[in-house]
DNA sequence: GATAGGGTTGTTTTT
DNA sequence: CAACCCTATC
């Protein structure tokens, strides 16, 4: 702590002079957050409501910690989003008026990734180690299952995604594997199931290690490990001085594990979150980490950010009115500073045409009064909500983007040139050897299998794959026809070349040799694809290094989506789709809340637990504060997606409210006979689809 | 052993 | 609807 006060000396140069004097700080803070920028030091709790300019302090907290002396390098900034970093450093930025550099900023999974690159060997990895993501994990899971369980009963094998829901769990959530069957899955949680269970938790250890693969668990897992040797945890603390935690009601066991283990030797940590966001639950997050934190830091200090100055009091009254109605949680009510008069508006509509309907009408009226489509969103429980909407916005020309669904590096083209880049850094990534093979004609799975078995045995891949291994005399001894030897020695002269580069650009180039016409065969709409190839050579021009380059595309695996609008020269000005999920931290003018059914949202899963329904309404409640001015609500009463629903009622998120504090309102269908045209021209339509749609 | 075609299954939210 | 699995055929 003294050491720390040392530190605190006068700004140098003449910009910071000019910007960070007291006046400075008080002219462009309230009383609530002054007193949080003028005291950081010490552990310290935030609790920051929605729209109460959380982040504003924060990004004022770490400029008044480097303009009080402390250096970038020696400040580590988690926060929930690698763009969700890259934005609050640039505000930083902007205000210190100079280039940020060396401040340890990102999500936990990136910052992980760093510090494990650097005690890459305590951690008892390979330097050539690779980051898999979500989808990989799964396919790895799943090849496991096949490998070892296909003559066991159906029953008593867990399904992949299952099985790697139970495994994630158990870690992030530092409980056993018996505990979480128990909890969430009791029809599972006996004999044979959970014997299988613990064997694949087995084996997908030790295959991961085998492949030097991390998943995004690992990397919290051997995070919090290396923090357990003394002498790392000592010598982190003395890089990091000051730590500051975004949205810490979202964070896990380990996660909270970590933190502490680096804070407590300085003392100098400030968590900022709100309970009453806290809808990550389902990944393990567990917002008593932020009740918690005064037993871990007993003498902290304990702020409230309660003063809401994004939405009206007619939107805040609504989202207080409905979140009363949990009872877990720290009450808090939110006060608003602005008033318009116009309350939140809900309404029934037959169907999610009609809905697609009545908010294009708004979103045409809304126009009229001289606003821009980015004063709008639409928000929505989940993805599939949203397909009739996209379709209709699409034939009405109304640019919008959307932010949720499959993220860019998911897409099975993207991967399949990313693979190629991957085995040159990870011999031994059998994921990306399957990927690779399955590209090449006339192999099968089995033969594709005995040549990736003798490659990732191997400690030299150059040596093995050109040397003898894959020659045609070899492969003679695996049962193939003459077309297809020909196919695979083309692959090793193609892939001799390839591994000879070390450019990212390069080997992206090269790849695309190889890949192209595969791609365009074996992908319909070839012509989206293409361009995201370009988005995707992009990214690799950027890198100088392909191990750069992977760390980054894996750890940043949602942040490009598809962009789906009429026109790009429209895409500065688009209105926006989103889940709830991916809207937090944001705010529009105009909000829409669609799919408000029994069954829809709350989501079907989620009602007869208590804590999961809480959950709910608390996305329900993130939804309802991202409205500056207007709010709309709005209920279908049939939803045709794959699965039909009718006669939904309306959700118990909208009955339980004070009727008191909304509008009721009717709408008649301008565009259509709504009821007629239906069944007929709309049946499901996926994001895939639109795209290549061109009405 | 590869592949095409038919039948089955399934979607909550994400680093 | 599409991704996935299984089966029949080459």
């Amino acid at each position: 702590m003294e050491k720390f006060l040392k530190n605190l000396q006068e700004p140098k140069g003449d910009k910071s002079k000019r910007f960070f004097n007291n006046e400075f700080f008080e002219s462009n803070l309230n009383k609530e957050q002054l007193v949080i920028v003028n005291n950081i030091i010490g552990p310290m709790i935030v609790i920051a409501g929605a729209g109460s300019g959380k982040t504003r302090v924060i990004t004022y907290s770490v400029a008044k910690l480097i303009s009080d002396g402390i250096k970038p390098s020696e400040i580590m900034l988690v926060t929930f989003t690698n763009k969700a970093t890259d934005e609050m450093l640039k505000r930083v930025e902007a205000l210190l008026g100079y280039e940020l550099k060396g401040l340890w900023g990102g999500t936990f999974h990136s910052l992980a990734n760093r510090f494990i690159r650097i005690y890459t060997q305590q951690a008892g990895l390979k330097p050539a180690y690779s980051i898999i993501d979500q989808s990989d994990s799964l396919s790895l899971i799943k090849l496991l299952i096949d490998e070892n369980y296909t003559n066991k009963i159906l029953e008593d094998v867990p399904s992949p995604k299952l099985c790697f829901k139970i495994l994630s769990n158990a870690i992030n959530r530092n409980k056993s594997i018996i505990t979480i069957l128990k909890e969430n899955y009791p029809y599972y949680a006996k004999g044979e199931y959970i014997n299988i269970l613990k064997e694949i938790s087995k084996k997908y250890e030790s295959r991961k290690r085998y492949n030097n693969f991390v998943d995004f668990n690992d990397l919290l897992v051997i995070w919090n490990k290396l923090l357990n040797t003394k002498e790392i945890a000592q010598n982190i603390a003395e890089k990091i001085k000051y730590i500051l935690v975004d949205e810490y009601q979202d964070t896990n066991y380990l996660q909270a594990q970590i933190i502490y283990k680096i804070a407590h030797i300085n003392k100098n940590i400030m968590v900022v979150g709100d309970d009453a966001q806290s809808i990550y639950g389902f990944r393990g997050a567990n917002f008593r980490n932020l009740l918690n934190f005064g037993k871990w830091f007993p003498n902290m200090k304990k702020y409230k950010l309660t003063h809401n100055y994004r939405s009206t009091s007619e939107i805040l009254d609504l989202a207080n009115n409905s979140i009363f109605n949990n009872k877990i949680q720290f009450s808090k009510k939110m006060m608003s500073t602005r008033r318009n008069q116009k309350k939140p508006i809900h309404i029934t509509v037959i169907n999610d045409l009609e809905q697609a309907n009545f908010i294009i009408e708004k979103i045409e009226e809304v126009r009229k009064r001289g606003f821009s489509y980015s004063d709008i969103s639409i928000l929505y429980r989940s993805n599939f909500h949203s397909l009739t909407l996209q379709k209709q916005l699409q034939s009405h020309k109304i640019p919008f983007i959307i932010r949720s669904g499959i993220s860019f590096f998911e897409q099975s083209h993207i991967k399949d040139i990313i693979a190629f880049s991957k085995i040159i850094l990870n011999h031994h990534d059998e994921l990306a050897w399957r990927r690779i093979f399955a590209i090449i004609p006339g192999l099968g799975k089995v033969n594709a299998e005995k040549i990736i078995q003798k490659i990732i045995s191997e400690e030299n891949l150059r040596e093995s794959i050109f040397s003898y291994e894959l020659t045609p005399q070899n492969l003679s001894n695996i049962r193939l026809n003459k077309k297809s030897i020909e196919n695979v020695s083309e692959f090793v002269e193609y892939f001799k070349n390839l591994s000879s580069k070390s450019i990212p650009i390069e080997i992206f180039n090269q790849t695309m040799k190889f890949i192209k016409d595969y791609l365009v065969k074996n992908y319909n709409n070839s012509e989206k694809r293409l361009k995201d190839i370009n988005t995707l050579k992009e990214i690799y021009e950027e890198f100088s290094t392909i191990k750069e380059l992977l760390d980054d595309l894996n750890l940043r695996t949602n942040e490009i989506k598809n962009i789906s609008t009429n026109k790009d020269a429209e895409l500065n000005d688009h209105v926006v789709l989103s889940t709830i999920h991916r809207a937090k931290g944001l705010e529009w003018k105009f909000v829409f809340i669609i799919s408000l059914s029994e069954n829809l949202f709350p989501s079907v899963g989620n009602i007869t637990d208590q804590y999961k329904l809480e959950e709910e309404r608390r996305i329900f409640y993130v939804a309802l504060t991202r409205a500056k001015d207007e709010l709309f609500l709005i209920t279908p009463e049939e939803s045709n997606t794959y699965k039909k629903y009718n006669c939904l009622k309306i959700s118990r998120f909208i009955e339980e409210l004070d009727k008191k504090l909304y509008e009721k309102i009717t709408f008649k269908d301008n565009y259509h006979n709504t009821r007629k045209l239906y069944n007929k021209s709309l049946n499901f339509i996926t994001a895939d689809k639109l795209i290549n749609n061109k009405d």
